[in-house]
DNA sequence: ATATAAATAGAAATCAGTTCTATTTATAAG
DNA sequence: CTTATAAATAGAACTGATTTCTATTTATAT
């Protein structure tokens, strides 16, 4: 997806397009990596002086509703945050443990491990959260 | 796994076995759902007038770097944990969403995951967090 | 029974994240 | 191009889950 893919689904959902949410965009697509807020707001630094912590939450935040980011778990109580680029697709994601680098993982065979909790568990499967680390390939 | 050998465990891993800790097996034997510490020292609290959350949360942390518990991993940013009853096998764990009981699915189909990866991104697979939600059998 | 290192209680501190209020700004309408 | 409006923001203050610290207690090997 392109930025003005990005920039037309925030106003389609009523939302203003301003300098700092389209940087922070522009940020997440350029390094292709998790982030947290206080990272990102180090990185936003240069370009604006007066960028605050709440802002940054803020943004990601509503973002992540948008569908636009997604959150990344740690096991850490940090929150860190990644853009999506197959926001419609059934799809994981790939983490580097070294680079933090996230790629899109177009893959999902949700259907087995579903119909295996269906039949043994009789419990009714709603949704599922996979991630998957390791070394890009770069780092590997 | 019986409770024996989970403090059998904890002595091979030369940890005491002092009453909380042995107490907070138990709960997690009992309850069958995943539990904050907070929670879980409000449920032992009639059996432990003077038991501190700081003692909950490191038991729980230690418990967890023997692999007898794990981490549950929800949006908020509070720590959950629950016992795992199979800790030797490569399997998941299926959540209700509703008594938040906490389930073992033996069952992995992570190498077909792991092959889209490696192939596609040419990235090297080391680990997979997988967490599936929904409604068990007696909730649905 | 005793010695020892490990475990604990409770107070205090930490720190990521959130709330609040006054001010600024994107945008729609004229 | 103005103006009106609601939305967005900065910065200070706050929150509350988790962690640290220190004196005291306890499990366990001898």
């Amino acid at each position: 997806m392109t930025i003005e893919a990005y920039l037309h689904k925030i106003k389609q959902c009523r939302l203003k397009v301003t300098p700092k949410r389209k940087a922070l965009l522009e940020l997440f697509l350029k390094k292709e990596r998790y982030l947290s807020p206080p990272e990102a707001r180090t990185l936003l630094r240069p370009r604006f002086k007066q960028l605050g912590l709440p802002t940054v939450y803020r943004i990601m935040e509503e973002l992540t509703d948008l569908g636009i980011l997604i959150r990344i778990k740690r096991d850490s109580r940090r929150l860190y945050y990644t853009i999506c680029r197959a926001p419609q697709h059934d799809h994981h994601h790939f983490i580097c443990r070294k680079c933090k680098r996230v790629e899109e993982v177009e893959f999902c065979n949700f259907g087995d491990i579903a119909k295996f909790i269906e039949d043994r568990l009789q419990a009714k499967t709603e949704s599922h959260f996979v991630q998957v680390e390791g070394l890009c390939c770069r780092c590997k």
